[in-house]
DNA sequence: AATGGTAATGAAAATCATTTTCATTTATGC
DNA sequence: GCATAAATGAAAATGATTTTCATTACCATT
């Protein structure tokens, strides 16, 4: 069996609490740490399959990881120049439970975006 | 520019409205249809963009896509057995156009997706 | 019918994240 | 020290999706 490299899970915080397998790792090269993309990705599978981390879906399917118990937030993109902004989602996060409930659903989570033109395009 | 085979999307409708790029593919083959697996790619796609079909992920990152009524709405799926409740999203509206306006961002849209396991699972 | 141009098609190759294989290294208990 | 299990990572395999590119279908105009 495999456990999690505690490194991995550091650089995961590192990076906000919010990558893809591929980020952490290139994170990781880039800090010089000496590590194998198959231990990346199977740190980043014991650490969910332990529910330390998260993990969402990203448009294009690519998997990103995220630590659980983090107050996670949103994202506010502009459409043109990609500049990004961290909201607070406090309303989603009830939004969410309440619909869970209202459906018999459980164990839930959710993803949110918001996109557009910032005040600067 | 490439169009929506009208095949594809009528194959879909019998699939239940539910399936993936490849298994809209199977099924054509399989009652004898001859099609590409790139043009239904390129049907999908271009049904995507004209809001005929939804496209959402399964756990394991593939694409599925789905016959969409025309009214905006969120989803709320089941990541075990893929079932999808539609629900309304008012109060998302609202936190996203607050958001936005806070932020002096225009011409904003959102994307927000609910996911758990539903009670039959 | 013949022509030319444009869009649609699909087979095969390329891409890219993720998983599997397998040989090697490291850690741990005896 | 020695054996056994666990961890590691390079390379190959997998599988969905995209790209390339040559061919074909369509459509208007002579």
């Amino acid at each position: 069996m495999s456990r999690s490299n505690p490194r991995v899970l550091s650089t995961l915080e590192r990076a906000g609490g919010f990558a893809s397998a591929q980020e952490v790792y290139r994170l990781m090269q880039r800090e010089g740490e000496s590590i194998g993309l198959t231990t990346v990705y199977r740190s980043l599978q014991s650490l969910v399959s332990d529910k330390i981390v998260d993990v969402l879906r990203r448009d294009d399917g690519e998997a990103i990881y995220r630590l659980c118990g983090d107050a996670h937030h949103h994202h506010l993109v502009c459409k043109n120049c990609g500049d990004t902004v961290e909201i607070e989602g406090g309303a989603i996060e009830k939004w969410a439970r309440v619909m869970a409930e209202e459906h018999g659903f459980r164990d839930v989570g959710h993803t949110a975006e918001i996109f557009g033109i910032c005040s600067k395009c």
